[in-house]
DNA sequence: CAATAGATCATCT
DNA sequence: GATGATCTATTGC
């Protein structure tokens, strides 16, 4: 019981509907070669039945990933730039997956500081493309099996401790010009470490306790 | 403060 | 040849 080493979550979390699985991501850490984050912002995308996700057109050699196992990463290259991270979830054939938003830095602080240059932590991974440059994810990523190697999911921060309860706020999600009022974004309420476009107006529909039993 | 421009390339038409 | 699930710097009120 004491004392149990961080182990990555089991390919049963992913195999669940991307809006479930995006809820249940919260609060859950992203480790990374020694650097670590624990998840305070997600969006669901919900495959052939939403114009807004890249599965939407069907399978091409970038989404095959999506098609394929759950608690694989789908990394894509965005505006030339910017590397984001996705989550594969659903089982195999059902090509939804969760773009990973926001995170809270938990170890390896330097380290992500050295990849971005800032001033202020919440700064670090407060974005989908912040956070893959300060956990150093890129394209090579992608297809990586997040429930074994060294890219993973873990359950929370703190050892023996349970994660704290935490409420989730829901809004539409960002950036889209497809189904842009889905309330497919969740976010951890009252985090500083969500990205920038939810603070500003009232962007928050509503909000309710959430436990999970795969901590 | 808010609004906008520019960066820059994998992927698809 | 067009299009982004973005970020930063800069300009303009």
């Amino acid at each position: 019981m004491a004392g149990h080493r961080p182990a990555p979550l089991a390919r049963s979390f992913y195999a669940r509907p991307a809006t479930e699985v995006a809820r249940a991501l919260l609060g859950k850490v992203l480790a990374h070669g020694g650097v670590s984050a624990r998840i305070v912002e997600t969006e669901a995308y919900l495959g052939l039945a939403d114009e807004a996700a890249h599965a939407w057109r069907g399978r091409t050699p970038r989404t095959e990933v999506i098609f394929g196992p759950p608690g694989h990463a789908y990394v894509y290259l965005i505006y030339g730039i910017h590397d984001c991270l996705n989550v594969v979830a659903e089982p195999e054939g059902s090509p939804g997956c969760v773009l990973i938003r926001a995170a809270e830095p938990v170890t390896g602080v330097a380290a992500m500081r050295r990849r971005r240059a800032v001033d202020r932590v919440e700064d670090l991974a407060n974005g989908p493309g912040k956070l893959t440059r300060a956990l150093g994810i890129t394209l090579r990523h992608n297809g990586a099996d997040l429930t074994r190697g060294a890219l993973t999911v873990q359950g929370t921060v703190r050892e023996p401790d349970r994660e704290q309860p935490f409420e989730i706020c829901v809004s539409p999600r960002v950036g889209i010009s497809k189904n842009v009022d889905w309330p497919l974004r969740f976010f951890i309420a009252g985090s500083r470490f969500v990205s920038n476009h939810s603070l500003g107006s009232g962007a928050t529909l509503k909000k309710h306790a959430e436990a999970d039993h795969f901590s």
